[in-house]
Formats: C-alpha cells, sequence, structure tokens
DNA sequence: CTGTGACTTGAAGTGCACTTGAACTCAAGG
DNA sequence: CCTTGAGTTCAAGTGCACTTCAAGTCACAG
C-alpha cells in the first residue's frame, strides 16, 4: 500500500476514464510522477484535483479554465484548503448565474404553457436580452446568441 | 411584404445564422418551400419552429430529440398552440431535474465551504450517486459518470 | 522466467452543433 | 443589361472533451 497511485487506481477511484486522466495530464490539469518503467504514479493529492476537476465541469467551466484556476494557486502544487475554498468560491457566481438562468426560462416557460401565447411573438420567453448564451461549457452548450423576434 | 421569408430574414428575425438554418433544415427540424430559381423561402410558421428549437436547446435537448418531438405532431405540419404547449411542457421535467442538480450541487458547495472539509472525501460533493450525469445538451455537456471516491 | 494484465505512446476517430470555403446562380435596382 | 448582394451546394474544417487503436513495454504472481 504505497502512497502513489497508478493511473489505474485513480481511475477507479476517481471515476475518470484512464484516457480521461492522460488527457488532463496533457493539458496540464494534473501531473504524475514516473516509475523507473515509465509508467505514471499518481501523489494522493491529485485525487482532490481530479474531484476538483470534475466539479468544476458540473458547474460548467471548461478544462482550459479550470486549467486556468488550478495554474493560479500560489506556488505549491499542492492546494491547500483555503485554495480550495477560493477556487470553489470563484464558481459559485458562475453556478448562480446558471441557475438563476433556467429557473427565468421555467419561470417563461410556465407563462407561455399558462398564457396561451404559444406562439412565441412577445413572449418573454423570446426575448434574447439575456438568454443563457455564452459561458457554456463543453463545446457550445447553451447557445451561441439567441433568438431576436420582431414579427410572426 | 409577402407571407414568405428569405433564409436571410429568417436568420435576421431568428437570430439563427443561415447556415444553422441550412443545417436545421438537413436534420428536418425545419422546411422551406422553394423559389424557381432554388432559393429557400420560408413559412411564417417556420419562425415559431426556429424559437421552439432555440429554446429547447436551452433546457439542454439534443437537436435529435427536437426533432423527434417535432416529428410526433399529428398529421399537420404547423403546430398548433396545443402542440405547442403539449411540447414546451414535455421539456418541463428536463428542465426541472437539471434547476434541481444543479442548486444540489450549489448547496454542496456552500457546504463545503462552510464545513472546511475541502479535501472533498466524504464530501456529499463527491457523491455520484446523482450527479447531472446524462441527459446533457450539446456534444457532452454534464459528465459521462461522476466520480466515485473512497480514500484520499 | 514466463505469462498476464496493466501500462506506454502517437495518431486518428467520435459526437454534437455548427461554420467556412470554393465555385457557382439568383433577384432586384439603376 | 449589368452589377451587386444574397442565395445555392457539397465538402471540409472547428472546438471541446474525450475515446479508440495499434504496437509495443512494464510489473508482478506463480
Amino acid at each position: 500500500m504505497t502512497d502513489l497511485l497508478t493511473i489505474g487506481e485513480l481511475s477507479v477511484r476517481s471515476g475518470v476514464a484512464p484516457s480521461a486522466l492522460r488527457y488532463y495530464e496533457r493539458l496540464g490539469l494534473i501531473r504524475a510522477d514516473r516509475t523507473g518503467g515509465n509508467q505514471r504514479r499518481y501523489a494522493r493529492a491529485e485525487l482532490r484535483r481530479v474531484a476538483f476537476i470534475r466539479i468544476s465541469q458540473q458547474v460548467g467551466v471548461s478544462l482550459d479554465e479550470i486549467r486556468a484556476a488550478l495554474e493560479s494557486l500560489p506556488g505549491g502544487r499542492t492546494p491547500s484548503p483555503q485554495d480550495w475554498e477560493r477556487l470553489s468560491a470563484s464558481w459559485r457566481g458562475r453556478l448562480d448565474e446558471r441557475i438563476r438562468l433556467l429557473t427565468k426560462l421555467r419561470d417563461d416557460l410556465d407563462g407561455c404553457i399558462g398564457c396561451g401565447c404559444l406562439s412565441l411573438q412577445r413572449c418573454t420567453l423570446n426575448n434574447p436580452e439575456d438568454a443563457l448564451a455564452g459561458e457554456g461549457p463543453g463545446a457550445r452548450l447553451m447557445l451561441p446568441r439567441p433568438a431576436s423576434p420582431e414579427d410572426e
């Protein structure tokens, strides 16, 4: 029971496929020591990093932004609880915003269903002023830019 | 002021790029008549369809599912208000679920920040039982399957 | 020492939702 | 009639987050 994990072990414990872990390493999100035979060995702290990565993805943050956040850690490679708190808190706003927009969408949808204006003309639903645009996770999650109606 | 729209007009009114409209047509999401010169002319009803498509995407529904939903319309090609209501309502559950999961994530994140257990070991945050998995919009929005911790 | 399963690499492939480019035609105003 | 901007097609490219593949190496139990 050494305190270094193989890629297989890290994969099982983190729930992330080995291929994804290698991918994260290529992107500079995690790091690994190597054995004499060139195999990866992960410090346990990497488990925390992987957890942070997955949680951040759930919030809708891209890997590139996560990388930037992790790189912002002062000096030391192993994030302290304070680092963790700061990073987690920094996504909080994003999360709030996403929840807010989805909730607004739901309310608008309800309003539309209720009011019968389902042709979506002058309905708030079709009102582009702020509609989950930008900041989508993954590739293009939400919408590049929403609709701007006029007539119909 | 004919009641048929060119692709440029539909693009401006819907906020969707012409290339995207052609793409939607290829996928069978919208349809267009053609002029003698082979140019697309859209009935105004297509504006509603495009609006529905964009809204559905915001809810996190893939184009393929949207296509299936639109195909489910009984007979007539122009969706009635009732159709609209039914379709909109059918996404409602997805929307609720997404909001629920994001809210749970936020609460967990708060809990983590508050309780200081930021190493994310036995924290709910890292609890995979239900974590925005599946059903992501776009490509792979949320997560294929989340983490399953154990030690650290 | 050998077999087996876990590991290594780089390159290529996947899925979604589009966008871009090249080469061309159409529609409408002057 | 001619120019110009808007339209057409098909093929290929983009971005993200990975996965898959082929060909080979490593670690360890027996």
